[in-house]
DNA sequence: AATTCGGCTTA
DNA sequence: GTAAGCCGAATTG
């Protein structure tokens, strides 16, 4: 039979917006800075859809100008509509010439949008016996869709489906598809800002639709309604027709269908591969040639579907082929739906070994290998808490092997014992995704994890420290490989999710082992990507050294004092009950004062405290601490609200939180260091986060008092850096005067004050010092006259004032911070003192808001981030000193510029120089670092 | 039950 | 103005 003519017509915009969205939580930013992902998005669509279908005729539909007829009739037709995002708006061009270089046809009509060109077209296209489906997510399509014509919809989580008459039918509730329009028109569509007739949703139009068949049936059977809805509808004729006017796809756009104009050709490969190799599409490329090469042997049938062909050779479990080789499985170059591979479409031998003997051969290949990735299966997420449940190894791609352990611990202890010879290997690369994890989890059961490592999410964050870093996204991104998807294993977390103990264990070992493989995989890729930027010394010198002090740091814990907590939440109590009624009497009524959405009423439409409240962005009363902090001397309720909600934030967060942290076979308390979170290289804490313990205020600053030594042999020691940022700033920019004071050990804020207030050092005010103190602050954080004056009490004038004569007291500090945004707008990054890198995508936007935030970046990042590189380096330092002499003392939290340890009172004295000159001489500058030490019976005392 | 917002703690 | 994490309240599914 002749197959039916197809013709393939493309909503540019709609396939191109949701190419972007899909990527949203994960931009993909090329090398230069710049988001690919509305092109990638959209590209990915045209190839999926070439691919899968084989279109004979096929073309892409832009709008331009937008409706001017619509826009006639409705002014604010699509006004809801944001401002197209912009790296939308810059990849346009990009799709433009890549659909030039593809030969593909682009159908614009100015004045007219894509939905009336398409719909006219696959009129058109029918007339001449043409099957057309108009590729897009847009709804309103199902309108035009007949026997002849359809909708090919992209699925979310990937994939495509076809909506004909029955489809529609059933989607819609409608008999025709040209109900559509009366649905629309009667419920309204936000996006497109179609009004609708008020009160009715999708349930309420399906029902008149049944009913009444139209939006004209429905107007003249209104007395047939009841109530509101008849008081509404009735008085909302005119609106619902102009709705239904607004959804209607015009059909008399002036645009011919000449068949010949829309025959697909093979693209102007050249052309195409110039284009890809600039923004960086290595897959896509690939992709792009196979889809093309294929089309000659494998011309396209009407209707035919194009199912993936997975080779789903279930993985052996049974024990006699254990080490066979894999049989000739040829797993097709089908990708499943999201043009992803996955364990369905990819060749692997993953076998499970959970016999002696098997434990034993597996043990056995592992000793030969130079590099190993492993990965434990836990039953839970604290990793001091749980269970190991299996550990999956790999060491060539698409094959790994699954050890299984049983719930009884001594069991498991045991079995792991088997594999003690591996994990104390010297010579054995370890690999994994988020090692720390790992190595915590083996510390349960006194497993050290001995010989080099390699750690994917550290690696890639190096690669790019503003990107996440799950292995489900890396794996996406740099293997075109989807994982096998925990939730489909264990559920969505809270109600009845399993345990990985519960789960089957051949599933367990396609999980596991899969996970393992992938790792193992994205290490070849990571190696080269740190190599091109140059960051392998960064990797290997101090992050993956850190993945192993860290692990000890959260593995050793610090001890607190919960009964003293449990004092301070008495007292605090107090003090918030009496506050409360006092509030309560002031205001004339109780209220939860912990509500801005209360409060804010309250003070400003009660109390009238101010004339002109100013607002939060969604429009409630600001009750922010700057708002409310200067009228607290006028009015004794904000006074009384300020101190309250100090009180109750100590007490929530911290007095009563962290007594709850206690890990109960410990007693102490196990912070979690992230080492792949903070863009600019800090580590960040969590669970609790011990990186934000009050200290400023008095009340606050008693917290510190529950931190205490292991016991009465020990004291508590913290190192501080002092100024460290500003001494790197200092020395990064060369600035002579700056970097003297440092050298002769000055008062650098009074230095500073002497300086830019032109007066002798001697003579300088609190508040001139406290004045260049926070210009000092704010010169690392890119500093405005508008923050300045918002942090201290001088004018914006006085604040720029200031500003100026401070660049003019330090040139080469202005220079340097120039130079640093002029190295950016150049190479798209910056980097610090041991060349890590921040990429700023946003440096050239022409958004100056935007711009200004990436130019602030462009200062910060280098500073805040060579701090971390030092103290990192100095920990690394400290730590391995620290096991080669065998101390009891041990280091315990890191504070961003303060470590802090439990120091033995036997070996006090030693470790005291050997803390601070380690830390003093991490890292060599022209300006001297210097650390003040301070030794206490709990953390504030040590300082 | 999960996510977002406003607020607040640290370096 | 930089970098984080966590709380209660409110909103959403």
């Amino acid at each position: 039979m002749a197959a039916q003519k197809r013709l393939f017509l493309l909503d540019a915009y709609a396939l191109i917006f949701r190419g972007y969205y899909a990527f949203i939580k994960n931009p993909r930013i090329n090398s230069k800075g710049f988001d690919t992902s509305a092109i990638l998005g959209f590209t990915n669509s045209l190839l999926d859809v070439i691919k899968r279908e084989r279109p004979d005729h096929l073309a892409v539909c832009f709008d331009r100008g937008g409706s001017v007829d619509r826009v006639e009739v409705f002014p604010e037709y699509k006004a809801n509509r944001q401002e197209t995002p912009e790296p939308i708006t810059l990849a346009i061009p990009y799709i433009e010439s890549i659909l030039k270089a593809m030969k593909i046809p682009v159908i614009v009509k100015e004045g007219y949008e894509a939905d009336d060109i398409i719909g006219t077209l696959s009129k058109k296209a029918e007339k001449e016996g043409y099957q057309t489906f108009m590729v897009t997510p847009d709804k309103d399509f199902a309108q035009l869709v007949s026997e002849n014509i359809f909708m090919y919809r992209p699925k979310f989580g990937g994939g495509y489906e076809t909506w004909g008459i029955t489809e529609v039918q059933e989607k819609f509730g409608v008999e025709r598809p040209e109900q559509v329009i009366d649905f629309l028109g009667m419920m309204g569509d936000s996006v497109d800002n179609i009004p609708g007739l008020p009160g009715v949703g999708e349930k309420t139009a399906k029902k008149f639709l049944a009913a009444y068949g139209s939006m004209e049936g429905l107007l003249a059977h209104t007395h047939e309604l009841k109530g509101k809805m008849k008081e509404k509808v009735e008085a909302n004729g005119e609106l619902g027709m102009l709705s239904k006017q607004l959804a209607t796809i015009m059909l008399d756009v002036p645009v011919e269908f000449n068949e010949e104009d829309f025959e697909m050709c093979d693209p102007d490969l050249e052309a195409v591969t110039e284009i890809f190799n600039e923004l960086e599409f290595r897959r896509l490329l690939d992709n792009l040639t196979k889809t093309f090469a294929k089309s000659d042997e494998n011309s396209a049938e009407a209707n035919t579907k194009t199912t993936s062909k997975a080779n789903q050779k279930a993985s052996t479990t049974g024990q006699f082929d254990l080490f066979a080789t894999p049989g000739g499985g040829n797993a097709t170059e089908a990708t499943n739906i999201s043009g992803y591979q996955t364990i369905k479409t990819t060749d692997h031998f993953y076998q499970l070994a959970n016999t002696p003997l098997s434990r034993k051969m597996l043990l056995q290949k592992l000793l030969k290998q130079q590099s190993v990735c492993f990965d434990t299966e836990t039953t839970g997420l604290k990793a001091l808490e749980v269970e190991l449940v299996g550990i999956a190894f790999s060491w060539e791609k698409g094959k790994g092997y699954y050890v299984a352990f049983p719930e009884d611990q001594s069991e498991t202890t045991a079995i792991l014992e088997e594999f003690r010879p591996f994990f104390e290997s010297t010579t054995i690369e370890k690999v994994g995704q988020n090692l720390k994890y790992d190595i915590k989890v083996l510390s349960n059961y006194d497993m050290p994890v001995k010989g080099q490592l390699f750690d994917t999410m550290i690696a890639h964050y190096l690669i790019n420290p503003d990107m996440r870093h799950n292995m489900d996204v890396l794996s996406e991104t740099y293997l075109n490989y989807q994982p096998v998807s925990i939730v489909e294993l264990i559920g969505k977390k809270g109600k009845n999710q399993l345990s990985m103990r519960q789960v089957p264990l051949e599933q367990q070992t396609e999980y596991a082992v899969e996970d393992a493989d992938i790792t193992y995989q994205l290490k070849e890729h990571f190696i080269k990507e740190l190599e091109s930027g140059h960051l392998t010394k960064l990797f290997s010198d101090v992050e993956v050294p850190l993945v192993s002090v860290l692990s000890a740091m959260e593995i050793e814990g610090i001890n607190l004092d919960p009964d003293f907590l449990g004092e301070l939440s008495k007292a605090l109590a107090v003090d918030i009950d009496r506050l409360e009624k006092d509030i309560y009497e002031q205001a004339g009524e109780e209220f939860n004062i912990g509500s801005p959405k209360q409060l804010g009423p309250i003070l400003f439409d009660k109390l009238k405290l101010v004339d002109k409240p100013k607002k939060t962005k969604t429009g409630q009363y600001s009750t922010a601490e700057d708002v409310l902090s200067y009228l607290a001397k006028d009015h004794q309720i904000v006074a009384d609200i300020l101190e309250w909600r100090q009180y109750r934030k100590l007490q929530s967060t911290y007095v009563d939180a962290l007594p709850n942290e206690i890990n109960p076979k410990t007693n102490r308390i196990h912070t979690v260091y992230a080492q792949a979170v903070a863009a600019t290289g800090r580590l960040s804490s969590n669970n609790p986060n011990l990186q934000n313990i009050p200290i400023r205020t008095e009340r606050g600053r008693q917290v510190r008092k529950a931190f205490v030594p292991r016991d009465e042999n020990y004291v508590l020691l913290a190192a501080d850096y002092s100024q460290i940022e500003l001494r790197i700033i200092a020395a990064l920019s060369k600035e002579d005067t700056m970097m003297q004071a440092f050298k002769d050990g000055a008062d650098i804020h009074a230095s500073t004050a002497s300086r830019v207030f032109n007066v002798p050092l001697e003579e300088v005010t609190r508040e001139q010092r406290s004045n260049a103190k926070t210009v000092n602050f704010g010169i690392i954080y890119g500093v405005s006259a508008f923050g300045l004056s918002n942090q201290t009490d001088l004018t914006r004038s006085e604040s720029k004032e200031l500003i100026d004569t401070y660049y003019e007291t330090y040139p080469k500090l202005k220079a340097y911070m120039s130079n640093q945004v002029a190295f950016a707008r150049e190479n798209g990054y910056v980097e610090t003192v041991l060349g890590r890198r921040r990429y700023l995508k946003d440096i050239n936007s022409r958004n100056a808001i935007v711009r200004g935030a990436a130019e602030r970046n462009a200062v910060n990042a280098p500073i805040q981030g060579s701090a971390a590189d030092i103290i990192k380096l100095a920990m690394i330092n400290i730590y391995n000193r620290f096991e080669e002499e065998g101390f009891k003392s041990k280091m315990l939290l890191q504070v961003h510029d303060e470590l802090v340890f439990d120091a033995h009172k036997d070996e006090l004295e030693i470790i005291k120089p050997i803390i601070k000159e380690e830390m003093e001489n991490a890292f060599k500058m022209e300006v001297p670092l210097d650390v003040e030490i301070g030794v206490g019976q709990n953390w504030l005392e040590a300082h």
